[in-house]
DNA sequence: ATTGGCACTCGCACGGAATGAGTGCCAGGC
DNA sequence: GCCTGGCACTCATTCCGTGCGAGTGCCAAT
C-alpha cells in the first residue's frame, strides 16, 4: 500500500461511511471531497483497495463499506488525533471538578464521555491493587458489632460488617485501630496485605488475638476482592437508538456485553497509559458476536500510572478520532483529579 | 362492569397476548382455555368489551389486544398476586445474603429483579434524609487537607474532602471528632443538620470556630445533598432486547428515559410503604413517550418505613403478575436486611 | 342468552416488473 | 503510463397487483 491517492480515496470512504452510514459510490466521493480525479480513476483505486481486502462491496450495485482491516489501517495510519477546542477543554473541566467524591468523579466522567462521543461510555473504578491505603477506621456499630472503613488513595471507600463473638471496649478499639493504620498507613495495597497478615498470625498466642485477627483478615478480604476490580460505570446507552436498525446484529449482542462486566472489561483491555488510546476493531476481539463493534480505551490514573481503564463501546462504524480524542481528554481530566485529590 | 364471563375473557385476553405478543382471537381463546362456552359467544363479549374501552382491534381482520384501561382492570381486579415458591424464595435469599457492603447489596437486587422478571429493573438507593448517622469520622489525609466520613444507618457512606486554611493538629481533631459525634450520633438526619448549625454557628466566637464551622458546614452539605438521592441501580438492559421490535416507539424512550435518573424516580413514584406495589401503565403517567411502558413499583426500608424505591420497567405488554410478586419479593428481603444491619 | 352459519373486510405475504445506483471494462487522450 | 468518458451490465430495492386467510359482525335458530 504505497500509493498516496488509495490511502486519500480509503480515508474518504471511512469518512464518508461513518458520517451517512451507506454505501459510498464512487461519483458521491468525488463530489463531496475534492479529490481532483475522475470517478472512473476513483473506481480504479478502489478496485484495489477491494483486492487488498480494505474495503468491501455489500452487493454489486452499491457502494463500498470498509472492512475492519480498512478501519485499522485508518485508525493507524489515515487520522492524527486532533486536539480538543479550548472551549470543550473548559466544559470537561467544568463539568468535572464539580465532583465531590470518587462516585461522583466516575459517574460524571461516565456522563461526559458519552455525551461527547455519543456512544455508550464505560468507565472503570480504579483498581484496588495498585492502590496505597489512606487511612482505616475501625467504628463500633453495637457492642459486637464492628463498621471497618478502608480509604484508598483513589479516594475509593470500601466497608465491611464485622459480627464478632465478644463485646470489644472502646480503648481495645482505639489500640487496635492504632495499631493497624501505624501497619498500613501509606502502604500499598499489596504490601498492606504482608503487613495484616503479620497481625493476623503473630508469633506468640495471647488472648485478644481472636478480634485482631478476624479484623486484620476482613481487612485482607477487603483489599484483595476481585470482585471489586470489575466495577464500572456505564452510560449514555440511548445512543445505540441511534442504529437501531442492525438491531439484532448490533444492538442486541452490545447490550447484553453490557450486563457482562467481565466480558466488558476483557474487551478495553489492559490499562494502557501515557495518553495511548487503543482501538480494538470489530472480530479483532474474541467475541464473535461482538464482530460489530469496536472498543476506544486507555488508562488512567495518578502520574500516568495506568490504574483503571475507560473507554466508549460502540459499532465499527464510529467517528474514530472523535472517540479518541474525547476519551484521551477524559482519561487526561480524571488523571488530574485523581493526582490532586 | 358486571358480566362475570366477560372479566374471564378480558383475563385470558390479557394472559395470552403477554404471551403470544400477538392479537388474540375469539377463535383461538376458547381453545386455549376452558371457557366452555363457543367463539361467538365470546366475540359478543369482545364486542362489548371493545365498546367499553377494555381491548382494541389494532385493524378489522385481526384479534384484540388489551388497551391500557384493559391492563388497569386486569391488575386491579383479576389478580392476585402469587407468592413466590418455596425455592424462589430460597434463591433470593441465597443470592442477596452474600453482599459485602450497601452497594453489593443494591447492585445484587438489581441483578436479581431483572433476573426474576426478565424486565429492566431499577433499584433507588435508601434516601439520606429519613436515615439516621451512625458515625461521623474525620480522617486528616494532610496537614491541611481533612476527609470527612459520614456513615448512615442504611449502610450508606457519604465522603467529602476538606481543604482547610489552617494545619489541624490531631488533638484538635479528636476534639472535634467527639464533640460532632456526641452531637450527631443515632440521629435522624434532619435533626443532625439542626445540631451541627448550633456547631457552625455557635454564640460565643472564638478561635477555632473557622474549623469546626467548615467542617459542620461540609457535612450539612452532604447530608442535604439532594443529588445523592437521585443514585439509583439499572440492570437488565439487554431484557430489552426481547421486543426489539418497535424498537422506535417502545425500546428507544426507555433507553433515554432511563439516562434520566429523575425522570425514571418520577415514573417510579412515592416510595410506597408496607407491601403494597404500584402499577403505572402506558399513558397513565406525564410522559408521552413512555405511553408502551408500564412501571411496576414499591418502597422498601428497614421496619417498613420507605427509604426508596424499587422495581421493574417495561412495556405495558408485560407480566403483571409475575413481576409484582418479584418486585414485593425483593422488596421485602431488602428491607430485612438494612433491618439487620 | 347462546350458537352455528355466512358474507365481508383487510392486512400480509408472494411474485413479477420497473427503477436506478453503481460497477467493470475498454478505447482514446494528456 | 496514468487518467478519463462512455457504455453495457448487474442486482438490490421499490412498487404494484393478486390471492390467501384469520378474524369479525350480524342474523336466524335454538
Amino acid at each position: 500500500m504505497q500509493n498516496e491517492r488509495r490511502l486519500s480515496v480509503l480515508r474518504a470512504i471511512v469518512e464518508d461511511y461513518v458520517k451517512t452510514e451507506e454505501p459510498v459510490g464512487s461519483k458521491a466521493l468525488v463530489e463531496r471531497h475534492g479529490l481532483g480525479v475522475s470517478p472512473a480513476t476513483v473506481r480504479n483505486d478502489m478496485a484495489a483497495l477491494e483486492e487488498e481486502g480494505y474495503i468491501t462491496a455489500p452487493h454489486t450495485s452499491a457502494g463500498r463499506v470498509p472492512t475492519d482491516k480498512g478501519y485499522r489501517l485508518f485508525v493507524d495510519r489515515l487520522t492524527t488525533v486532533k486536539p480538543m477546542t479550548a472551549a470543550e477543554k473548559r466544559a470537561i473541566a467544568g463539568f468535572l471538578d464539580g465532583a465531590v467524591d470518587l462516585d461522583d468523579v466516575v459517574s460524571r466522567s461516565t456522563r461526559l464521555l458519552s455525551q461527547l462521543t455519543r456512544q455508550v461510555a464505560v468507565v472503570q473504578y480504579p483498581t484496588l491493587s495498585r492502590s496505597t491505603v489512606r487511612h482505616v477506621e475501625l467504628v463500633s456499630l453495637a457492642p459486637t458489632r464492628l463498621l471497618l472503613v478502608l480509604i484508598l488513595s483513589t479516594g475509593r471507600v470500601e466497608q465491611r460488617l464485622l459480627e464478632v463473638t465478644e463485646e470489644v471496649s472502646e480503648e481495645t478499639l482505639a489500640g487496635l485501630r492504632t495499631q493497624v493504620n501505624a501497619a498500613v498507613d501509606g502502604v500499598i495495597i499489596g504490601e498492606a496485605c504482608q503487613a495484616l497478615r503479620a497481625i493476623a498470625h503473630p508469633e506468640a498466642d495471647d488472648s485478644r488475638d481472636d478480634l485482631a485477627t478476624s479484623i486484620a483478615e476482613a481487612l485482607i478480604e477487603a483489599m484483595s476482592d476481585h470482585r471489586s476490580d470489575e466495577r464500572i460505570s456505564i452510560g449514555g446507552t440511548s445512543n445505540l437508538a441511534r442504529f437501531g436498525d442492525s438491531f439484532d446484529t448490533a444492538v442486541r449482542p452490545l447490550l447484553e456485553a453490557l450486563e457482562e462486566h467481565v466480558v466488558l472489561l476483557k474487551l478495553m483491555g489492559e490499562a494502557t497509559a501515557g495518553g495511548l488510546v487503543t482501538v480494538r476493531i470489530g472480530a479483532e476481539g474474541p467475541y464473535q458476536e461482538l464482530s460489530q463493534t469496536s472498543v476506544v480505551a486507555t488508562g488512567y490514573g495518578p502520574g500516568d500510572e495506568a490504574l483503571a481503564t475507560l473507554g466508549v463501546v460502540g459499532p465499527t462504524r464510529m467517528d474514530y478520532p472523535g472517540s479518541m480524542a474525547a476519551v484521551r481528554a477524559v482519561a487526561r481530566y480524571l488523571s488530574r483529579i485523581l493526582d490532586e485529590a
